[in-house]
DNA sequence: GTATTATTTAAACGAACGTATGAACGACCC
DNA sequence: GGGTCGTTCATACGTTCGTTTAAATAATAC
C-alpha cells in the first residue's frame, strides 16, 4: 500500500476542514500542514483556494450523481413515492464522512455550489422531479419547485447539524445508524409532499 | 424626522449586507462605508465584531419571539397540530427583509448562534416542543427532537434560498407573498410531522 | 549518466482584515 | 467662556490571508 499522493492528501485533509470549521474559515494553510505537504502544493496541484474546494466536492458529487440514477432507474415504474425519496436521500446520506460541507458549499459560496448544480446535477434533479411530478398528480411546477426546494432543505439541514442533534437527542452520534436517518427523512419527506398536494386547490382557488 | 443615529445606521447596512454576502465575507469596512459612518466606530458602539453581528440579530430576534409566544398562547387547547405550526412558522418568516441573516449565522457561525439560543430561544423553544408533542401522541423524546430538526430545517433553508427559489420557479420575488409562503410550510410540516409520527414503531420493532 | 520534466520546498509579496490609538469635534452644564 | 463628556475622525498596528517566485529535489527518458 503506497502512500497517498500530495494531491491526495490534499484533498482529505481539506474535505476535513471544510467540513468541520467552514470555507472561509478555513485557511490553506490548515490544510497543507493538516496534510503535511508544503503550502505552496496547493497552487501547484490545483491552482487556487476556490478549484481546490471545487476538487473536494466534485470527488463525492460524481459517484453519488452516479448512484442516484442507478437506483431510480431500478425502480419499478409504479414504484410508490417513498420509494423515490429513497433514491433520493439515501446517496447523500451515505456519500461522505464529513457531510456538512454541503451545507457549508450551499450557504457560504453558492456560487460555486451553482456551478456544480449546472454542471453535474441538473440533469439528475431533472429525472427526480420528474419521478416525484409522476406521483403527485395534480401538481403545477411552481408548487413541485416550493416542494422540492423543501425536500433539499430537509436534507442539507439534516447533514449539516450534526452537533445540534447531538444536544437535541442526547444521543452522541446521531448520524450513525445511516438507515435510519434516511428512514426519517423519506417518512417526513412523503407525508409533507402529499399534505402539500392536497393544499394546491386552496392557494389557487 | 431626525436622521437614525450612528448606531442604527450600522445596525441596518450590517443587517444588509450581513445576509446578502456572509458573516465571514463581510468586512467591517464594507459596513460602516455602507452606512457612510467611519470605520472606528463599530469599535466604539460594538466593541467587536462579534457582538455585533449579535446586537444586529438579537434586535430581530427578540420581538419575533415575544410574538411567537404570544400567538401560542392565544391558541385553544384543543387547536390543530397546523395552528401551532403557524404561530412558529409565521413570526419568523414575517421577521426582517433580510431573512438570510438567520441561515448564514447558522452555517457560519453557530457558536454566536448557540449563545443566542441559550439566551433568547430556549424556553420559547421547550413550550413549542411541548405543544407539538400534546399533538403527536406517542412520540419519543428522540423522534420528537428529529422532528423538530426538520422543521427548523425547512425554514432555515427556506429563508435563506431566495434565489435558488427565483430559479427554480421563475417567479422574481418568491418570498414576496409572506402568507403563502407560511401556509406551504404549515402544509408541509404537518404532513411530515405526522407521517413521521405513524412511521415509529417501524424504528423500535 | 546526463538531460528533461515533474514535483516539492522555503521564503516572500501585496492586500485585506479586525482592532486600537489619540486627536478633533460637538453638545451641554456651570 | 471654560470644562466635561460622549462621539466621530484619520491613521496606524500587527496578523493572516491567497498567491507567487525561484531554487532544490525527485522522477523519467534517452
Amino acid at each position: 500500500m503506497n502512500d497517498p499522493s500530495t494531491k491526495d492528501r490534499i484533498l482529505d485533509a481539506a474535505e476535513l476542514l471544510l467540513a468541520e470549521q467552514g470555507l472561509n474559515a478555513t485557511s490553506l494553510r490548515d490544510i497543507t500542514s493538516a496534510a503535511g505537504v508544503n503550502l505552496a502544493a496547493v497552487n501547484y496541484h490545483f491552482r487556487t483556494k476556490d478549484e481546490l474546494i471545487l476538487a473536494v466536492f466534485i470527488r463525492r458529487v460524481e459517484p453519488m450523481n452516479q448512484l442516484r440514477l442507478t437506483l431510480l432507474d431500478a425502480l419499478a415504474p409504479d414504484a410508490p413515492l417513498e420509494d423515490v425519496l429513497g433514491c433520493f436521500f439515501r446517496p447523500v446520506v451515505h456519500m461522505a464522512k464529513h457531510k456538512a460541507l454541503v451545507a457549508r458549499m450551499y450557504v457560504e459560496r453558492r456560487d460555486l455550489f451553482q456551478q456544480i448544480f449546472e454542471t453535474h446535477l441538473r440533469p439528475n434533479a431533472q429525472r427526480f422531479a420528474q419521478a416525484f411530478s409522476q406521483r403527485l398528480p395534480g401538481l403545477c411546477r411552481v408548487e413541485l419547485g416550493w416542494r422540492l426546494h423543501f425536500l433539499v432543505g430537509l436534507m442539507i439541514h439534516t447533514l449539516a447539524a450534526e452537533p445540534v442533534l447531538r444536544a437535541l437527542s442526547g444521543d452522541p452520534e446521531p448520524l450513525k445508524d445511516l438507515d435510519a436517518v434516511v428512514a426519517r427523512l423519506v417518512a417526513f419527506g412523503a407525508g409533507g409532499l402529499r399534505a402539500g398536494a392536497a393544499m394546491v386547490e386552496d392557494f389557487h382557488a
